[in-house]
DNA sequence: AATAGGTTTAACCATTTGGTTAGTTTTGCC
DNA sequence: GGCAAAACTAACCAAATGGTTAAACCTATT
């Protein structure tokens, strides 16, 4: 039998406790969100006990805080470099569409549980501000100038672009239940999303 | 004092505990959903007894099927007639937008609160199909054949509208919290949501 | 006024739940 | 091996919470 070396269990074969904590506190948590919760659950979803979850954080509170702040950092696409880059409008938006939609494929749970979370507490957002709307912003007036794109509120419609991108996400239980589509059909819709969104996109924005 | 009449109270002016407690707990169900509402709560903001909840309606499952049932119910605008009327496709679609954004402005918790409600337990949904989806496909098929409108996968872009619409009102909080926009902005934003929706539907169903 | 039935209340109950603690085991180091 | 610190466990605790009950209170009818 494998033994750690360290009394931290660093740079070990065997997951630490706090590691099997918080994948377990992730899961739950994104599931069921805060509420619907039970420290109980976590403890049993690591396979270790109780106690450990306040040795290691303490509360229930300082858990999700833990498990919320980094779920939120993943909720954005990283489009940093993508403002400044020497692309056009359109194309910037339908990159954003690209990664957002691909994104929350792999994170499907991630929408509701953020919009949940600073539902019930929005002093949550404050600290970070990555809608980096007045970039954009200031990308599409460039091209209005140059006549490139069609005279809107840019603030409409990049809302409307990311509705598109987040909300079949977020109605996908509604959808599944109402109109009887499986889930393979409904990964294969959103497969295809991006594609359909930026054909939307570029019909919005041709002036 | 104005006295009941009757010993059911019925056709007084006195308001009815029954209704008094559903009352409020619409107000919190909605604000909190199942999980962050508790009976206690309710009681108070109706100024009764609490056993009086059970009284009348059992359990907490019981009253919160109640509600639920009846917000379902007004979760999507009455356009049953709307998809047998003699109109295009292009002209149904900005109807159902008009509608389901104002419906919405009305009742902003209301998505957040279907939607989580179905996450947790999509037994709910069966019951009523109200989402007219064949409906309104097959308006759109007519409109292609004819020509009038542009070959794209009704689904997805049906999808895409009803993203436009709901997605606003679910992402409020994080919205105003940032980009920095006060619940008036937000409004505005709402009052003008409509015609930049419709705007974006003529320009994607242009053939 | 007496009665009977629906309505209301306060006190109570059992369970759940987040959190603590005292003591035991493990681990790294000398 | 011995020791001290860290990791861990089981049992426990207090508060919260959904739910119940027995008794009191109205109200309409007779």
């Amino acid at each position: 039998m494998v033994k750690p070396i360290s009394q931290t269990m660093e740079k070990t074969e065997k997951i630490s406790t706090e590691v099997k904590i918080l994948a377990a506190a992730e899961e739950v948590f994104l599931k069921s969100g805060y509420d619907g919760s039970r420290m109980q659950e976590i403890a049993d979803l690591a396979g270790i006990n109780k106690a450990m979850l306040h040795y290691y954080f303490r509360s229930k509170d300082a858990l999700f805080e833990r498990i919320f702040e980094q779920k939120f950092s993943q909720f954005f696409p990283k489009i940093q470099e993508l403002t400044t880059m020497p692309i056009s409008f359109t194309e910037k938006v339908c990159i954003y569409v690209e990664l957002h939609t691909n994104l929350l494929r792999q994170n499907p749970y991630l929408p509701l549980f953020i919009i949940n979370t600073v539902h019930k507490n929005n002093d949550f957002v404050k600290k970070m501000p990555l809608l980096l709307f007045s970039e954009f912003a200031k990308s599409y007036y460039t091209d209005l100038a140059a006549n490139k794109v069609k005279d809107l509120n840019p603030l409409q419609f990049l809302m409307s672009v990311m509705s598109m991108c987040v909300f079949p996400f977020l109605s996908k239980p509604i959808l599944c239940s109402s109109i009887n589509i499986s889930d393979q059909d409904f990964d294969t819709l959103m497969n295809n999303r991006p594609e359909e969104i930026k054909r939307y996109v570029r019909a919005i924005l041709m002036p």
